[in-house]
DNA sequence: CAACAGATTCTCT
DNA sequence: GAGAATCTGTTGT
C-alpha cells in the first residue's frame, strides 16, 4: 500500500475519476476502498463550480489532491477529491465505498460515505490521504447514468467497479 | 429580503 | 413510490 503520487490529482477530473476506482482513501484512520465515483467539471452545468466561486466551494477552486467537502439539502455531507491544476473548479465526487468488515449497504451513496467516514465541514480543505494497494482498476470502468441531478443527465461521467 | 432549487437519504405507505 | 428534513447560493422584488 503506497501513497500515490502528487501528480495523481493534477489531470482533468474525466481522467482522474475512472483512475479512482479501488484505489485507497483514509479519513480519521479508517481505509476505505472506492467503488463509484463521479466526475465534475466548471462547464458542468450541475457543477458546484459552474457559477464561480462561493465561499462554500471555496474548496473547489484551491489545490489539486486536497478535499472538497459541503452540505447538501441541509442534511447530507458529500465529499470530492479537487482535480486539475489550482483554480479550475474540478473535482471527483466520492458515491460509494467498501470499508472491511462493513454492511456495504451502510457505505454506498455519497450522503452514506461521509457518514461512516466520519466527514463533514472540517475536512473541507484537508489534504487527501490516497493509497495504491495494487488492485488493478477495471480496464474498462462501467459507465452508468447520472442520478440525483436535473442537468446534463445525460453526461458519461459516473463511473464504478463491476459488482 | 423572500422565494426557490438542489451532486440525498430516511421513513412510511 | 411519495414526502420530509433543512442549508446554501442564485435570482427576482
Amino acid at each position: 500500500m503506497r501513497p500515490l503520487p502528487a501528480t495523481f490529482a493534477e489531470r482533468d477530473a474525466t481522467v482522474v475519476a475512472p483512475a479512482l476506482l479501488n484505489k485507497l482513501l483514509r479519513v480519521h484512520g479508517t481505509v476505505a476502498r472506492i467503488t463509484e465515483v463521479e466526475a465534475y467539471t466548471a462547464d458542468d452545468p450541475a457543477s458546484h463550480s459552474f457559477r464561480g466561486r462561493t465561499p462554500r466551494n471555496a474548496a473547489m477552486f484551491g489545490h489539486p489532491g486536497h478535499w472538497y467537502v459541503y452540505l447538501i439539502y441541509g442534511v447530507h455531507h458529500c465529499v470530492n477529491l479537487v482535480t486539475g491544476a489550482e483554480g479550475d473548479g474540478q473535482a471527483v465526487l466520492i458515491r460509494s465505498v467498501v470499508i472491511d468488515g462493513i454492511d456495504p449497504r451502510r457505505t454506498c451513496g455519497p450522503g452514506r460515505v461521509c457518514k461512516v467516514l466520519g466527514i463533514d465541514r472540517a475536512l473541507d480543505g484537508a489534504v487527501a490521504e490516497l493509497f495504491d494497494d495494487g488492485t488493478p482498476a477495471p480496464t474498462e470502468p462501467l459507465v452508468s447514468p447520472r442520478v440525483g441531478i436535473s442537468k446534463a443527465v445525460g453526461w458519461p461521467r459516473r463511473w464504478c467497479v463491476d459488482g
